[in-house]
RNA sequence: UCCUGAGUAGCUCAGCUGGUUAGAGCAUCUGACUGUUAAUCAGAGGGUCGCUGGUUCGAGCCCAGCCUCAGGAGCCA
């Protein structure tokens, strides 16, 4: 017996008349003669066809959907249309039986609700295999874009014993026993008798630690899971979800935006160019999905169109101050259509406004940067009006932030005298602020959210469908 | 966390103004057919109406609380 070859190969073999071993899982078994066989190498379905004649009638009754099979064929041209080759059955073998009264998944329309309910299965839709067959690509593809470019892939802490960046509620990790936690004097819990010996949490961000590393390496990049434990119910947040975090020292913030754009246009490209079939699976779901919606919500570019458009078109870039200046005289503003009035400048833009400016108004992405101090973090350069600073955010049609980053203050007054204003305690990043007195210079880097990037390429409109097993206020399961 | 909507068969949903035995499509099973493309045709089985309590002669339907889900907002990546 031949040895097992995907049918991803099978269906690219340029050779028939061959004897050849799959195995994979039933879709569905037609007319008592055609298996519709997939091993998620590929969204596209080998055609096995059964002699359903001469075989063996209690076999062919366990040839039911989800089961799994292995065949000895041959592969031949196909007699039928729909599909150039198939494999003729000489004997097939039953791995695994599904009961087909239990089985959750049986060949009909399922709701994206349905499956997020079986997350253990749904990977054996055409959909969620395309989805996390893209994923994949994409995260390769970040690891060579960096690589390429003499990046180094450093691992920052999953286990972190401050919140310094404020960048939201952390999960406390302990070994405590919850029942009989030790406690000081004053009657608070006493860490230092903890595992650690002090109070931790896991990590909201690996970019103080990654700036340690830049300080060296020159550029680094981190690609990791990253937790906060903030109440969202989005279709964009997760309380665990990756992050690519990049530090480059030498670097201002042009230097780091155009990192951004290149980075997010390589592995659009990458996934184009290796996901050809499963992108064109998800445009014509996307397209189905689109044709429920009433006509003027319906998006003008298809999915496919949307990424190509997205490499062929630089991003737009614009100030803070910029920005709401054309938000001011927009005519939502004006007819007062916005929940949110734009009306000065130092207040924190709205979902509705950037979707505005990115959909509507430059319709491509936006890349905005130098925002008012008072709504960014403590670790930004300062500019020299006093008002703001050198952060950039991008904004993704559908997506809205997908990157925020920023060139960071290297002078050690200006970052201390930050941190004094925003409260940040100074003890404790003493590791911080050491970059800043030996060897200060010029540097800059970015976070991209990983799961928002793999929700605008598969053009997916939830995020808890786009990481294998999500984790989400009230669930935990899987 | 806030706002809005939803929870009825394995799935997607209908169920009138509170009234007898809660329906449909898909899926499943049985039979027919046999080059099908989520096959087709005929038939069958399948229900703790989210949970708890209340109102009522009577509740899937009305009321209260809770749980869960979806969409939007906030926070952000």
């Amino acid at each position: 017996m031949s040895q097992r070859i995907k049918i991803k190969a099978l269906l690219e073999s340029t050779t028939t008349d061959i004897d050849v071993t799959v195995k994979g899982w039933v879709r569905t078994f037609r007319n008592n003669q055609f298996i519709a066989l997939n091993d998620g190498s590929t969204n596209n379905n080998i055609q096995v066809v059964v002699d359903f004649e001469n075989a063996n009638p209690a076999l062919l009754k366990r040839l039911t959907t989800g089961a799994a099979i292995s065949v000895f064929g041959r592969l031949v041209a196909s007699l039928g249309k729909g599909q150039t080759v198939e494999v003729k059955a000489h004997t097939i073998e039953i791995l695994g039986d599904s009961d087909p009264e239990k089985y959750p998944l049986q060949p009909k329309k399922h709701s994206l609700e349905f499956l997020r309910e079986i997350a253990h299965l749904r990977f054996r839709t055409n959909t969620f295999g395309a989805i996390f067959r893209v994923r994949n690509s994409l995260a390769y593809a970040v690891h060579q874009f960096f690589q390429e470019k003499g990046f180094v892939y450093l691992h920052t802490p999953i286990i972190t014993s401050s919140d310094a960046e404020g960048a939201g509620e952390t999960f406390h990790v302990t070994n405590f026993d919850l029942l009989n936690i030790p406690k000081t004097d004053t009657g608070e819990a006493d860490y230092k008798q903890d595992f650690f010996g002090r109070a931790t949490n896991l990590t909201v961000s690996g970019q103080l630690e990654g700036e340690l590393g830049a300080m060296a390496l020159s550029d680094i990049y981190t690609f990791g899971p990253t937790f906060r434990a903030e109440n969202s119910n989005t279709t964009r947040h997760l309380a665990e979800f990756w992050m690519i975090e990049p530090e480059m020292a030498f670097c201002d913030l042009v230097d780091n935006m155009d990192t951004a754009e290149a980075l997010l246009k390589y592995v659009i490209a990458y996934a184009l160019d290796k996901n050809k079939d499963d992108i064109e699976f998800l445009t014509q779901r996307l397209l189905e999905e689109e044709k429920q919606k009433p006509q003027q919500e319906r998006s003008e570019m298809s999915l496919t169109e949307k990424l190509q458009f997205c490499l062929d078109n630089d991003f737009e870039r614009l100030t803070y101050t910029e920005a709401i200046e054309i938000l001011k005289e927009s005519t939502p503003n004006k007819k007062k259509k916005f929940q949110y009035p734009v009306e000065g400048w130092g207040t924190d833009l709205q979902s509705e406004h950037e979707r505005y400016l990115v959909e509507k108004y430059f319709k491509k992405p936006v890349i905005l940067t130098d925002y008012p101090k008072e709504i960014k973090a403590f670790y930004m350069r300062q500019n020299d009006d006093g008002k703001t600073v050198r952060a950039m955010d991008i904004l993704f049609p559908g997506i809205g932030e997908i990157v925020g980053g920023s060139q960071r203050e290297e002078r050690l007054d200006k970052l201390e005298q930050r941190m004094d204003e925003m409260n940040i305690p100074k003890e404790e990043l003493w590791w911080y602020l050491d970059t800043r007195r030996f060897g200060a210079c010029e540097h800059a880097g970015f976070g991209l959210g990983f799961e928002r990037l793999v929700l605008f390429v598969t053009g997916m409109g939830n995020i808890r469908d786009v990481i294998p097993f999500p984790r989400f206020p009230k669930n935990a399961e899987f």
